[in-house]
DNA sequence: AACTGATACTTCATATTTAAACTATTGACA
DNA sequence: TGTCAATAGTTTAAATATGAAGTATCAGTT
């Protein structure tokens, strides 16, 4: 192979993995936006709230304000600014944490519980539709490469 | 069949779309997180500027506002927000339409073609390397994969 | 016990982002 | 020609979002 062969292919290579990123950011945004005004319409209530509010579904007995960064993937002032909205509504509580006086225990209350068990089924319904284009196997194959994908992603930068 | 076994087989077919929606918003995040921090160490801008400024770079002859607002898949105000940022650093610039004196021709200057060329050299840079772990292969089926999403999520929204 | 670096969280300034309300212009049409 | 809904852009308020700086506590180590 000529040495232009080989340039050639390195700049095909470029705008491959370019191309698959627009896409991916394009059909992230696409959904996120569906999401976004369902939640809103529906629920009066947002993407990153209900986004926090699942990870606490997960953990019945409550997360640390920097585990839910860490899982939200988002900083710490983002939390505390949307843990603020939420337990203003009565949907969450910050709970002391027996063990680390200097953090606090993020948990549902019962009527968190309650809304967000509503907003989760309608959610899921709403994805599923999203979806519905896609074959299964299709699906499962996507997964898994998103899988591979992220655990070289988060290998990579600290 | 019987009736649970339908029901199950509903329920796990949501988890597996609600999976692959999250590994999909997974792996956006870390990306953008990667590439946000990138441009602000070498560049000392933001992604929504770079993403804006590609688009033009794309269009030489110029993009109306609300193009750039679909393209992007952002609002309008948003957009108005981002290009008085960039115009006022020299980036861009907003001409009048010839055709239409309601609307912009947004442009890239001089120096912002010059800055966006280098920025873009390092921004490819990064995106290979970011999915350098996924054979070529897998790469370009992940891409028809999220091609077909597309069109499908397209197709569903208003 | 006192020191010290790390951790948990908040606060602050700034930038994105959306949705809704507003101004100006366009284009179709009676 | 006037009218008038639609379009292009901006502005506003409120909510995210980041990164950096600040406070309190923790966990070792001396």
């Amino acid at each position: 192979m000529s040495a232009v062969g080989l340039d050639t292919r390195l700049t095909d290579d470029h705008h491959e993995s370019l191309r698959l990123w627009l896409r991916l950011l394009t059909c992230t945004h696409l959904i996120e936006t569906h999401v976004r005004k369902g939640l809103a319409a529906q629920f009066k209530t947002t993407l990153p709230r209900f986004d926090l509010m699942s990870q606490l579904e997960r953990a019945p007995e409550g997360l640390q304000m920097g585990e839910l960064s860490r899982r939200m993937l988002v900083t710490g002032g983002n939390v505390t600014g949307i843990v603020d909205q939420l337990e203003r509504t009565g949907l969450i509580i910050r709970t002391e944490d027996p063990a680390d006086r200097r953090a606090y225990l993020v948990k549902l209350t019962k009527e968190g519980r309650r809304l967000f068990a509503q907003m989760a089924a309608e959610h899921a319904s709403w994805i599923v539709k999203l979806f519905s284009g896609i074959p299964k196997r299709e699906q499962r194959a996507l997964h898994e490469s998103l899988s591979r994908l992220r655990s070289q992603l988060t290998r990579i930068p600290p």
